[in-house]
DNA sequence: TGCCACCGAATGAACGTTCGGTTGACGCGC
DNA sequence: GCGCGTCAACCGAACGTTCATTCGGTGGCA
């Protein structure tokens, strides 16, 4: 991946946290400018409209996840300990990341989605489906479709990540391993 | 549930129909209005704004649901044939009205959500969860906070409508039924 | 000198909302 | 039955604001 320009990044953060708070509608590029520290025009040097500068953010935040999911896995544990470990991994960045997990949801229910060819979140859906079709060759996991299986964990962990958020559950309690647990009692054999 | 006047139904079919469309943003009330055989100026007679148009929209969407689902009820049915029942209901409901999936989707992760109290407080949630914790206190369930199995519940019905609306599976599949009892299996003691 | 990153006021279009006006149904006194 | 007043439903042109985008310009570096 190549270096980002600072104001590049700091428009692209920017523009993450005010739709966070205020959607996709309720942020202007003023504002985008204005948090980034940078002049209205200047993000037009960067990108070419609204919409492309949005859809940049998307993929720069998948970018970043990939990363974290790849650096945790450690290929010589046990299947089942890899899966909770990638499980973990995701929720992790999430929270950590908790402008993510708004403009993520936010986006892929948009008709944004559609301006990228809907294969890019399909870089990290790929690795996971890797990961679970193995497991089902290997007699750990059910027969399932890995396409459906891949889709489970993601959203899986998606609604661990917004409960824990919206403070239905706390970050240090054990029912969020409960989850983990439920899901991998369900596609395991 | 009182009637609904005609071109107040008509101006909410309207909005969800373009929502699902174009987005929030993408559907100015001039197009509502024209969509709906209505002037601009009557959507001011029935919404005090568009922000509250849309949360209008939202409820009436889940009191239809919240009908499908009780309806297809039957409290004589063993707990487990009602947990399909009821999971099956929700996913008829998603799958008889698309319009539906996408605006639902977009609005719970729009800030147009906090506008309403928390949906945590939904019927249809509430209606689960009373469910739910039956199911536990009878030890049909896992020993989960009920909170947790409704939500993980919810979404597995609407990941499950995305995934046969996207093509990714067919409506026809075994695959429907595997994913049900996948989550059965998780929960279930 | 030319180029590149950057600025920010100005522009013009889009859009939510308003408002003065029309229509028709309904009640009421006669 | 008729005239009259009232009021809710409805219309759509017009208004004012907001916002994405443009563009002429500035400073610094090669």
């Amino acid at each position: 991946m190549e270096q980002i320009a600072e104001k590049k990044k700091a428009i692209l953060e920017s523009t993450l946290d005010l739709i966070r708070e205020k959607g996709f509608h309720g942020t202007p590029m003023s504002l985008v400018a204005k948090n980034a520290g940078v002049a209205a025009g200047t993000i037009y040097h960067y990108f070419d409209s609204k919409d492309k500068l949005i859809c940049e953010v998307f993929t720069y935040i998948m970018d970043n996840m990939m990363e974290a999911v790849k650096q945790h896995d450690k290929e010589e544990m046990t299947y089942q300990a890899r899966f909770f470990n990638v499980w973990r991994s995701q929720l992790r960045f999430y929270l950590e990341n908790p402008k993510v997990l708004v403009f993520f949801e936010q986006f892929v229910n948009s008709p944004y989605n559609e301006l990228i060819g809907h294969n890019r979140h399909d870089k990290l859906r790929q690795h996971l489906k890797l990961f679970l079709s193995n497991g089902v060759e290997a007699g750990y996991l059910r027969r399932v479709n890995p396409e459906v299986l891949s889709v489970l964990v993601l959203t899986n962990v998606i609604t661990t990540a917004k409960m824990i958020r919206r403070g239905e559950i706390n970050q240090e309690s054990p029912e969020i391993e409960q989850i983990a647990e439920i899901l991998w009692k369900g596609i395991s054999l």
